[in-house]
DNA sequence: CTGAAAGCGCTTACAG
DNA sequence: CTGAAAGCGCTTACAG
């Protein structure tokens, strides 16, 4: 065992100036209520407090109050591997959290079963409130909402499904797809492909969709482009295939919607291979402005996840839910980023 | 103010059953002590517990212990963005994490600045230990001494200059060096360029050099590659300028080892743009084994950073060392991935 | 074999 | 104007 460390308390401050510890207490905290200090006794308290360098043990008061003083956060693995999706999520979230002189419990799960666990240690009795974010799947969303009625304040950031009467928070998938699309056309596109992932409710292809039908370009629907596989995929790979056999089959196109910058620049590769002009002759957007963008030959238009943005209105609105304010669901609207491969 | 979720308390239990609290804290913590329980009465304790799903407040434990049942990391930002190398670290602290029961109180600084903050919080006194991870600065070194002289169990990951008197647990960055040039003259490298850095102490460069030394081959000083503009640049323009101005210069090598993963795709793509073959002609391998490896035309060779191997032992340290035993500095071996840039 | 009691360090309604 | 006292929920040395 190791010895714990000594640290200054109310009561040595108290015993050493004569007073009370409840007077301390008070001054210490500012929470006078119906006490009125003299004002010598006030500031000798807080002068040999500052000069101990006092600060009252978090647990403690968290006892009393019946407050923890720290936020859960459980996210799913999000993003494309190298998007840093996760790490600009935190970074918000780690500065709204400093603000509020809030921690932050991390917990990463990868499947239901891992979710059920953390619901089943006493980690979230140690929070006073709990962000969730990452995809949902139906199993979790019911032991979230079973947290949520069992008094503790949640806020999810999910983009299909969210847990009903749960606040989420997620950057608009729609107006990715739209903005991104609007983009293409008044650089000029008039026949946009767009690569889309398998499920029929997806959200950027909705987006895209709506781009299209508000320019009035009609879409051919071999311009959707499949083919990535079973399942979704996001990488790099998953772009050279489907433009390559897109290419194979002949379709014109003048530009490509990527759901990742990964796509994106696996599709440029193939383009340029073939001796077709970026953006000259196709007009390229990639998805989440990550890293990979600069990180190319051609640097890659793309439109962002806004996902730091997130990070801290996840935290202050789970902070007011905490002071009894009841939040609202917020989308948060992304921005187009422009560069050469869409110039 | 939010009401406060009502749980169940160890009172609770008690008086349904008719005993006393401390019956049954002990039964429940397991902490017997000189007490010699009823099995029957044991028995109903326990089952009453879990049919009200019974735990124990961590405020309560701990405060009476004297522990916090969590860790602190700071973290400095650490990785090329796109690398996951924060992630990797993150996942391997995570876990070890869940086994021990704690909990990770999280915090990021950019410079000595935001370091000091940290300290002047009351932060640091949540938390039973804490874990450094990223560039030392000298004024942030001291800083983490002082925490460390107060009593306060500290672990850091640095590469440089760690903290006097304090383990220091990281990937070995000079094999990376070595393993990297060493496979590329298994391969049948004769002149493997390097990619400096700029700094006098570097590790890797170290274990360039002594790779060739131990295969007998001469080190030629040009074949170690500058020009990376002012200060360390990992990303991937870097690579291309390095190399676009080796050629340029006509500088015969028939290998490249990159500090990163995107120093090495920069450098690919200048080669394959001047139709020099990867890798028969030029075998290249890079440092991290990001996703960036294989979200490219050619998948690229990397020398592992094993950062999730580095957080889990991290926090196995730590929990050590806050239960009195002085942890060991560590180096974690990293492991050269073969793929087709050096085949 | 079991429980009463003190205590972790703070906070706050209440009494003086 | 200030302090004694109770209490947050648990733990444990000690008494019975």
């Amino acid at each position: 065992m190791n010895k714990p460390r000594k640290t200054v308390k109310i009561k040595d401050i108290a015993i050493e100036l004569g007073v009370s510890n409840s007077l301390v207490s008070k001054v210490i905290s500012g929470n006078l209520g119906t006490t009125k200090v003299r004002p010598d006794l006030q500031e000798k308290i807080l002068k040999r407090a500052k000069e101990l360098d006092f600060r009252p043990n978090p647990l403690s008061s968290a006892l009393k109050r019946g407050r923890f003083g720290a936020i859960g956060l459980i996210v799913h693995p999000i993003g494309v591997p190298g998007s840093e999706l996760f790490n600009k999520l935190l970074i918000g979230m780690s500065k709204s959290l400093n603000q509020h002189g809030l921690r932050l419990w991390l917990q990463f799960y990868e499947d239901s079963k891992q979710f059920m666990e953390f619901c089943n240690q006493e980690i979230y009795r140690s929070v006073d409130g709990l962000i969730v974010a990452g995809s949902a799947q139906s199993e979790t969303r019911s032991l979230i909402e079973n947290l949520h009625k069992e008094g503790l304040p949640v806020i999810t950031s999910f983009h299909h499904d969210p847990a009903s009467g749960i606040a989420n928070i997620v950057y608009n998938a729609y107006l990715q797809g739209k903005l991104a699309t609007a983009h293409l056309i008044e650089k000029g596109c008039k026949r946009p492909a767009f690569f889309c992932i398998r499920r029929d409710d997806d959200l950027r292809q909705q987006g895209y969709l709506d781009a299209m039908k508000e320019a009035n370009l009609p879409v051919d629907p071999s311009l959707l482009l499949e083919g990535m596989g079973s399942g979704i995929d996001y990488r790099f790979l998953a772009g050279r295939t489907v433009i390559t056999k897109a290419l194979d089959n002949g379709l014109q196109f003048d530009g490509i919607v990527a759901q990742s910058d990964q796509q994106a620049i696996g599709a440029i590769n193939v383009l340029r291979e073939r001796n077709i002009s970026v953006p000259n002759q196709v007009r390229v957007i990639g998805t989440d402005d990550s890293p990979t963008c600069t990180a190319s030959t051609i640097q890659l238009s793309s439109v962002t996840a806004e996902l730091q943005e997130v990070g801290g209105r996840l935290v202050n609105s789970l902070v007011q839910y905490i002071d009894g304010k009841k939040p609202e669901s917020q989308l948060i609207t992304p921005t187009v980023i422009e560069r050469e491969s869409s110039r």
